[in-house]
DNA sequence: CGCGATGTGTGGAATACTCAACAAACCATA
DNA sequence: TATGGTTTGTTGAGTATTCCACACATCGCG
């Protein structure tokens, strides 16, 4: 982990705020690199410089925040489901930018599958089919079910401009989930 | 007016919200050059490649001001008082962490004093105590009296928050104005 | 007094960014 | 089909910024 550049840091930042305030107000095909680079108030050529095309730069975005997610996930592995979803609901808010417009507009729906592929893979730990409440179900079932389930409680949050507070909607999530693994 | 490279205009925005920024929260003494390169986030060494040190900074912030606002005035020379005054009206709302944190902190007593000479100076092209009804008056008495009950509006203006919309304080103070010269 | 800790101003080398220009691809319209 | 306008991706040279290091000043404290 080597220190970057504070000039890199500064000019994807600014690069990636524009593209996602760009989607919330037009249509991914019709976002120009130059709507960018104007938008960030850098030159055109600095988002080649990071970026090979609009699209590399979408897939970045997202790469990184599924990995943040991985990571708060795995950092918040002894806890339980409803503090656990605290820290997500946070992160969240933090970057509603980000997954409010990831989860509205309509052509984002490769977001949502990486994001639902992630809930799945980390909730496997979670779930036992030997024994208890679970036992003889499909653990696949059971996965996708409430993997389903807390991706759509997420896209309609983002859907009604939050209008629960991170906390709250956490909790109650988390009470549902600890109820059925 | 040469073109001026993105990057100083950037990194002198940067650095100039900074400072004011810090000076609400803090006295300028207190203020190190660390402190507005960490905010501004820029390398501690760029602030010197524009300025000498903060006092520098200070004055060239003042100057940049002060000269906006005797450009407007001069392009708004053939205003009725009323209109005149909400050119400035709003480029003071536009710039209100600078003015505001300008006529709050005490330490500030240079940029009034400099703003009230340019008030000064450019109303004495409207005073007329030749004939009318300030004849037989002192010009300097009245450019000092309003000049002084300009600015104290605009101080009150920002001490309190604005709590009146540009368009209607520029409207009344013009009224007064306009009734006096 | 001595002495860390902190702030200041300057220097040089590395590098990210800018700017302007270019050819190629695309697309709408005549 | 031709054509003008726009977008794209790339290049090269110039420059602003970064980063790190240094010497020096200041200051509170034992």
């Amino acid at each position: 982990m080597t220190k970057v550049d504070r000039r890199v840091l500064k000019s994807q930042e600014a690069i990636k705020k524009a593209i996602l305030e760009l989607m919330a107000e037009k249509n991914f095909d019709d976002i120009t690199i130059r709507d960018i680079s104007d938008r960030a108030n850098v030159n055109r050529g600095t988002i080649y410089l990071h970026y090979a095309d609009k699209y590399d730069l979408l897939d970045k975005i997202i790469e990184e925040h599924i990995n943040n997610l991985r990571e708060l996930c795995h950092s918040a592995s002894e806890m339980t489901f409803k503090d656990g979803n605290y820290v997500w609901f946070e992160y969240f808010a933090d970057n509603h930018l980000f997954f409010s417009t990831m989860l509205n507009t309509k052509s984002a729906a490769y977001f949502r599958s990486r994001f639902l592929d992630l809930v799945v893979q980390e909730y496997k730990v979670e779930v036992d089919v030997t024994e208890g409440k679970n036992q003889g179900l499909r653990e696949d079932v059971i996965l996708q079910f409430f993997g389903a389930a807390v991706v759509g409680t997420v896209e309609w949050w983002f859907r009604n401009g939050m209008p629960v507070p991170p906390r709250v909607i956490a909790e109650q999530t988390g009470i549902l989930l600890d109820r059925n693994f």
